[in-house]
DNA sequence: TGGTAATATTAGCCTTATCTAACTTTTGTC
DNA sequence: GACAAAAGTTAGATAAGGCTAATATTACCA
């Protein structure tokens, strides 16, 4: 059906959503601003993502997601926010390499590792084995197992 | 340093070390058909890859990596390992889908996260409260991760 | 050793995504 | 309401990565 976006034209859509809080309209400059990248770039991007309805568009005016585009964001968002979430809480990645590497891997991935890594991410915030264990995902904490784990002196 | 070569240059340096076997060698036309793509593409690549002195390259002849080259294959090929035992045995996705998954992934994440999933793995793999903690992702076999964890050996 | 099959490269084209420079449209201010 | 600044687009490049068709090279074998 959606025939799979591009990671750039999937950022653009991402970045639009971010922009376009409750107005629901963002323009151009701003797009490119938050991306850093050219303004015609973004006209190249916005008349791709117009094409394939993803974005109301016309030349010289704001520009806001169709529902279809909406939709498409937040999925991505939603990648993003998980793999960030994994990578910093449970991994133990730092906050900016976590979001980094979460960038790059929401477009590789697809919705069912998505789903399952939700919940995966559900099951160690509900298990108190986990935590005794040695991990501490308590939402409050925000640490890992590898700060148990090197007490242990595992080489 | 290793200046980040794209993930299609990784692709072909991952089939290279592949193919390469105990020979060491392999030729265009097998790098071709392993990874579905025409052998003019081949050439072009293998004249990157040999431009950054990651394979031995010579027109008409067989390749095989320098010692960059296997070392980047190398670790290429441990982030798929790695990611495609996460996706399979913690997630829960079948085989085809996390390896699908890990081909695409291995070129998203760093060394850092690659190493700190190498720990998370391990810990599971050692985590007795985890099994107790009945963790099943695989929502059609309802297998217990751990079980499926204890068969594979190295990462 | 010559000829053909297999292999590899070149040539030329396409797409995506980016850029700068130049031009056009819109907006805001006096 | 005119005009300058801001915003947006067009034009023209570049680069990566892919393709097919045509050409070149190598290898095998009778």
């Amino acid at each position: 059906m959606t025939e799979k976006l591009s990671a750039s034209l999937e950022d653009y859509i991402e970045a639009i959503a971010s922009l376009a809080g409750s107005s629901g309209e963002t323009r151009a400059a701003d797009i490119a601003d938050a991306m850093g990248v050219s303004r015609p770039s973004v006209t190249v991007a916005l008349r791709g993502l117009a094409s394939r309805k993803l974005v109301f568009y016309k030349p010289y005016s704001t520009v806001s997601l169709t529902e279809n585009g909406r939709n498409l964001a937040a999925a991505v968002s939603r990648k993003h926010r998980i793999l960030s979430r994994f990578f910093n809480e449970i991994l133990g990645a730092d906050e900016q390499l976590a979001d980094e590497a979460a960038c790059r891997v929401e477009h590789a991935i697809g919705e069912e590792i998505t789903d399952r890594l939700v919940e995966f991410l559900a099951f160690i915030d509900n298990c108190p084995m986990a935590v005794e264990g040695g991990f501490e995902f308590n939402s409050t904490k925000r640490q890992n197992f590898r700060n148990e784990g090197a007490k242990n002196g595992k080489n």
